[in-house]
DNA sequence: TTCGTATATTATTATATTATAATATTATAA
DNA sequence: TTATAATATTATAATATAATAATATACGAA
């Protein structure tokens, strides 16, 4: 059960950027479907500047891909753990 | 995929109780075995006021469980799900 | 009772996070 | 070109969080 110091350093990160509704709501909305920002913007009627910030911060941290399409940026969920994990989440937080 | 707000709420909450190193080390000590806060300051390394309040903080949540035996106070994760959950973002941040 | 150990609580200060608003960039269309 | 839509970036002010230190409480043993 031991656990590397940078295990939980990348594991801090990753929840801080979990930690937020908006942040989680933006996730969720690109759960099962990719997306381009603004219609991230639209469904989950959070601003778009938060939107673009959240999404950023998510590529980053390697939790989401991006993919351009002319003036569109396409965002989806990049690994199919973390597809697992938000969907166990979401059934814990649920109390299912 | 209409997740409910409250949902995000209790999610927001889980996930904000996790986001945090030492808070993540505390659980991770409690991961597979119950423990008393003192053998839980020893192994993780965090201070006993920390501890003490992160625990009493994932009680409330219903993270974890807390029995007393005498002046001894154990914790444990309460729920198989997060036991799970806690398993795969362990891996997750680890890159398995 | 008093002592020692285990745990919890409170106050404080430094630091981090949040949302907003304003501005900048990039790509396409007219 | 210029205009417009899509997205990103920056600055900032209010609020929240984190760690520490100090104090309090609860329990069992002597």
């Amino acid at each position: 059960m031991k656990i590397k110091e940078e295990t939980f350093a990348r594991l801090e990160e990753i929840m801080k950027a979990m930690s937020n509704a908006s942040r989680l709501k933006i996730l969720f909305t690109i759960f099962k479907n990719e997306r381009c920002v603004n219609d991230i913007v639209k469904l989950s009627g959070i601003s778009q500047s938060i939107v673009s910030q959240s999404l950023c911060k998510f590529q980053i941290l390697g939790l989401v891909e991006l993919k351009k399409r002319g003036n569109r940026h396409i965002y989806c969920i990049k690994d199919e753990k973390l597809f697992e994990i938000l969907k166990q989440l979401k059934e814990y937080a649920n109390g299912k």
